[in-house]
Formats: structure tokens, C-alpha cells, sequence
DNA sequence: CCTTGCCTTGACGCCGACGTCAAGGACTAC
DNA sequence: GTAGTCCTTGACGTCGGCGTCAAGGCAAGG
């Protein structure tokens, strides 16, 4: 089959699918007009890769999964080095998750006394007031 | 003080407060020398702004703050504007965290399952390898 | 022959928040 | 005067994964 065929089954576009080929991840045959052909195989490559994108895995991380199968083994992640990519994106996204969890606690906290003192002023009257509204803000580097 | 002394005492670069005012977010005042001059009040402006965007806020949403604390207001929080931004911002973490722990879930699920299945490909039988293995597949375990 | 539609390569655009030169002006110290 | 440090504007680079032309080749139907 030729690109845009592949591309439609596989729910993609062939500007990715040429992308993947100058990236070394799909290579495809040529047809002797110069168009690019593949075959069925070629399809369950670009479903492994496009399976993993949806995870959020990036694009070199699913090269192990691609040679895994081009290697002729039953599936992408029959191979150590994939389980490697499966378990550093595991860590990956332990600490991404850690990371946003704190924030929202922060954020979360930030509204509600800012809603708090909003309210406060509002309705006209001696009101209490916390100590903690100032610098209670830390710089952890969070890099999104 | 100038742009230098500014940007050390905020913890950032002379990069990006002109990228800062560039985009209109942080002006400066000019010296007859054509240099930038800043002063304690632009000081609070910017740490308002750094403390957003170290918690992953984009620089257009730290700008209600910004023009909040410009307007006199004792925190950057203290308008409806801000609040706004602090409520989009947690329904987008919210959002995001949940995609992130159902990723998790799937590959944590993969792992769990390719490490399985290579156990048992194993030559001589399949051999429990150690009790984390066995951990991640009895239970969702997050012992790393 | 002409149009239509798919294909080719090449190259710039995009997003966000700057980093990193480059070339030159301003000011301080010696 | 000159070395060193700060400042100025301008402009291109970065990262990922493509989108979006542009210009032209190839195959098939009318």
C-alpha cells in the first residue's frame, strides 16, 4: 500500500509518516515510480508507535518497541530494552505526577484563602486576619 | 536599580525581563542613558510573576496578578481575575493528573504483563526474580 | 489532451520562554 | 587611554512533532 492508504488506517497523516522515515523509525520500500510502499507488517509498526505516542511517550522511546518487533519477536515490549522505556516512564510519570499533585495542593490553598479574604472584605466589618498570606510561597523549580 | 541587580535579586536573567516587557508584562523606566531602571515595587511584580510561573501558570495568566498588584491591591490574588486564573488552572491540573494516573495505570499494567510473559519465555521455566516483580503483579505497587 | 488526485522533495511555520551570540554604547577604575 | 563590566537592540537557535504550503512528477478517467 502507499502512504496515504497507511496513513488513513492507521488513523494518521503522511507528513507523520514521513517524519517517521527521516527519523529512521519507518523506512519504507520504493516503488519503482519513487512512491513510498508498505505492507501489513509496516502497519503494526506504526500502531505500536502510535499507541505509545498516545501514552505520551516520545518518539525515540518507541524505537526499542519498533526493532523489538521488526526483530521478529510477538510484540513491541517482548524485548529488555522496551521494559527499560516502560519502567523509566513509570518513574517519569511518578515524579510528574508527585510534582503536579504538590502544585495543586498549593494552587488549591492560594484560592481558598484568597476566596477568604475576598469574602472577608465584602461584607463590611472587622474580619481576622491570617499571618500566613505572605511569603508562604516556595520555589521548587518546577520546569513544565 | 538596573536590570541586572533586578534580575539576580529575583533569581532570574536579564533575558527574560526584556521578554518580560516586550510582551507588555513588565515595563520598565528608562534612565537618561537609555538603560532600564526598575524600582522595590517592580521587584514584587516580578516574584509574583516567577512564583506562577515556577508553578507551571503561563506567562499570560500571571498577567491579572501583575496588573492587580499594579492596581494597589495588597496581593496579586486580591482580584476576581486571579481568582479566575486559579480555578482554570486547578480544573486544568485536575484534568491532567487524571490522564497522567490512568497512563500510569496502562503501563504499569503493560510492565507488569511483558515481564510476565518474558518470565515464562525463559528457558527452564519461569523464575521469580525478586519480590518487587512479584509485588508489581499481585498488587498496583508504586514500590520502587 | 486535460483534469483530478495522489505522490515526491524541500523548506518554512508553530508554540513558549527564553538562551546565545553579535556589534556596539555607557560608565568606572586605574 | 584602556581595560573591564554593565548596558543596548537585533536576530537567530532551541525543543518535538509535526502542519502547511510550493513546485512539480506520475497514473487514470473522460
Amino acid at each position: 500500500m502507499r502512504i496515504g492508504e497507511l496513513a488513513e488506517r492507521a488513523g494518521t497523516t503522511t507528513r507523520a509518516l514521513r517524519y517517521y522515515e527521516s527519523r529512521g523509525l519507518l523506512p519504507a520500500r520504493r516503488a519503482v515510480n519513487g512512491y513510498r510502499t508498505y505492507d501489513e507488517d509496516d502497519l503494526r509498526l506504526l500502531q505500536q508507535i502510535r499507541t505509545l505516542q498516545d501514552f505520551g511517550f516520545e518518539l525515540e522511546e518507541t524505537r526499542p518497541f519498533v526493532d523489538c518487533l521488526r526483530a521478529g519477536h510477538p510484540a513491541g515490549d517482548s524485548c529488555p530494552a522496551s521494559l527499560d522505556v516502560y519502567r523509566r516512564k513509570l518513574a517519569e510519570l511518578d515524579a510528574l505526577i508527585g510534582q503536579l499533585d504538590a502544585v495543586r495542593t498549593q494552587v488549591g490553598a492560594q484560592l481558598a484563602r484568597a476566596e477568604l479574604e475576598a469574602g472577608a472584605a465584602l461584607p463590611g466589618g472587622p474580619e481576622p486576619r491570617c499571618e500566613l498570606t505572605q511569603g508562604a510561597l516556595t520555589h521548587d523549580g518546577l520546569t513544565d
